[in-house]
DNA sequence: AATAGGTGTGGTAGCGCTCCCATGCCCGAA
DNA sequence: TTCGGGCATGGGAGCGCTACCACACCTATT
């Protein structure tokens, strides 16, 4: 920086003001500091900076998924998209943490306890991951993606998932099944558990047994091995709402295997429409996941946060949108 | 740090070095510094000791996917969890680098260059990333996932691509097809251009017509559009070799629109098997590409780089195997 | 004309750590 | 006994940057 300072003209003070937004620097200043970081190829030293400004620039998006789900599930990749997003313009770097198999537990909330990011961003979470006392009423700027179990003082963004069971299940009925089943998600993660409450809600509402249910995983093959179980339970389920695509996927591949056609004998209801719901046969009747958008608010949230803005405590949730397929 | 110095009787220097592996401490200096360590729950600054180090402990995994593609192709998150796995043990943290939407070229490569980060995995590049020129010869240790263009001085591992689509279009050759089309990955990608080039190895040596070639874009609908193409072109073919397993879905889907069975009108065979190819209708017979067996090899080699090992420059080519599926 | 306030500027301290060097110590060899 | 050499230790410099403060200057207000 000496040089770019020296080479402009001006002190270390005036160069570094120029450099961090210019305030207090007169305009033939900057420009000679501009010109003196473009010519030099002057690029700041973080670990300085970060040394004195006790931030670090870069934020964490953390998640806790200890199994091979991450492998398959769309919603990942969404995730980094939205964040990647919300990040432009930034000079924010995102650091991934992903659960290490082996990891004992705690090894996340005590990395984000130490001061090596801004915030953090957490996604896919499980009671249990003790992310959440750690990130409640702590000094770390924190969002989580999907309600978490005790929101106390934390923030989130979520879709209503509570609303999609609903919706899914209306669907169902409207067109006139009776005995609909349920395949949830884990039972660990508030999406699972809202979506199964949607839906016994609304049996409920309908005067119909919420008795059928099978615990899935929101995998494919989880699915599949959900739908077996339910058809050997409840031989006559005539609809099955799935509460994520890839496990609807599943049980697709499950009713094909014993016979049964969709929608005629079993109609299906999924959850997500990240793209898988179109590249199944037959198309899948979903619900669509703002997950991009989500994702992105999360991280202006995040942002403003960061910035020290007034950001309002109250969680932002997301409408699903029925998708329709050909599967119900 | 001076507390823990203090706390453990001893001074800022000894405690630093006991921190730091412990060479040329004392038993006991270092157990009563591990102690004040745990005791005070210290963790150090990474900003401070980077500013004295000139590393920063962290690398970059760089994704310049500058399309929707990086949404659904599962190779993403086998790269996510290769690299993961294999920094397990480091402190090393991840720094992801995707490519965001209206960002001008060279903006990464400009990125690395400065300092941020102590070394780089570049997956998923193209021609015209300006990577391979930046990265080539430059200071920064840097591993690629994939075979780049101009490898001179460049590090990198992959799957025998090549070899591949030979042994892909050998199994359509054996079970007596003739007419076998290929739909390419982006041939701005090296896995792109090879895995077409063993097609059109083996279409040569069996002495066939090598023109029945469409490109794709590693997508479900990319696949289904060429394929439609394809059939459009070449009404007579009886196989296709499409290069990701993303796209034989999609050609799948276009076969079974236009009332063509699989593999009675036209076999089919995939790459990846990294999930999609056991979820098809027929299951698709693939090659087996061991992605995070490779990325994590590509991880080590990037930590021994780091430790200033000795590595051999020669690139690590994984074999792919033929996966049975009912396809072709 | 004198005062107050605002603005651009440069000097300097210090962020928390590691590294270099000087010091003191103990051991074995002369 | 004396001396050289290894080893553990502590002191101090300095990594590159920003934040604070003091200062000069310039404009408006009394």
């Amino acid at each position: 920086m000496d040089d770019v300072a020296r080479a402009a003209g001006v002190s270390r003070s005036t160069a570094s003001r120029a450099i961090n937004g210019g305030l207090r620097v007169s305009p033939e200043a900057q420009a000679a500091v501009d010109d003196a970081v473009a010519r030099l190829g002057y690029s700041p030293n973080r670990a300085a900076r970060s040394l004195v400004t006790r931030r670090t620039d870069s934020i964490a998006l953390v998640m806790p998924e200890p199994d091979e789900r991450i492998f398959t599930d769309p919603f990942l990749a969404a995730t980094l998209r939205g964040v990647s997003a919300g990040l432009a313009g930034t000079d924010l770097q995102l650091v991934l943490l992903l659960a290490r198999p082996g990891e004992r537990p705690g090894h996340m909330a005590r990395y984000l306890g130490s001061g090596h990011v801004d915030g953090v961003i957490v996604t896919s979470h499980h009671r249990g991951d003790r992310l959440e006392p750690e990130l409640a009423g702590g000094p770390l700027p924190a969002v989580f993606v999907g309600r978490p179990f005790e929101d106390d003082g934390l923030r989130w963004v979520d879709v209503d998932n509570v609303d999609g069971g609903r919706l899914a299940t209306r669907r169902l009925l409207e067109r006139g099944c009776r005995r609909i089943a349920t395949i949830t998600g884990p039972l660990d993660m508030t999406s699972g558990v809202d979506r199964l409450s949607g839906w016994r809600a609304e049996m409920r509402a309908a005067g119909l047994p919420d008795d059928a249910v099978v615990e899935g995983d929101f995998t494919i093959a989880g699915g599949t091995e959900a739908t077996q179980r339910l058809l050997d339970e409840h031989p006559d389920v005539d609809a099955i709402f799935a509460a994520s695509d890839l496990m609807a996927e599943g049980a697709l591949r499950a009713l094909a295997a014993r016979g049964l056609s969709v929608p005629g004998d079993v109609a299906v209801v999924g959850f997500d429409d990240l793209g898988v719901a179109a590249s199944t046969t037959p198309r899948l009747t979903t619900l669509r996941n703002p997950a991009v958008e989500m994702v992105n608010a999360a991280t202006s949230t995040l942002l403003a946060l960061l910035a020290g803005e007034d950001v309002s405590p109250e969680p932002q949730v997301f409408e699903v949108e029925l998708v329709e397929g050909a599967s119900a």
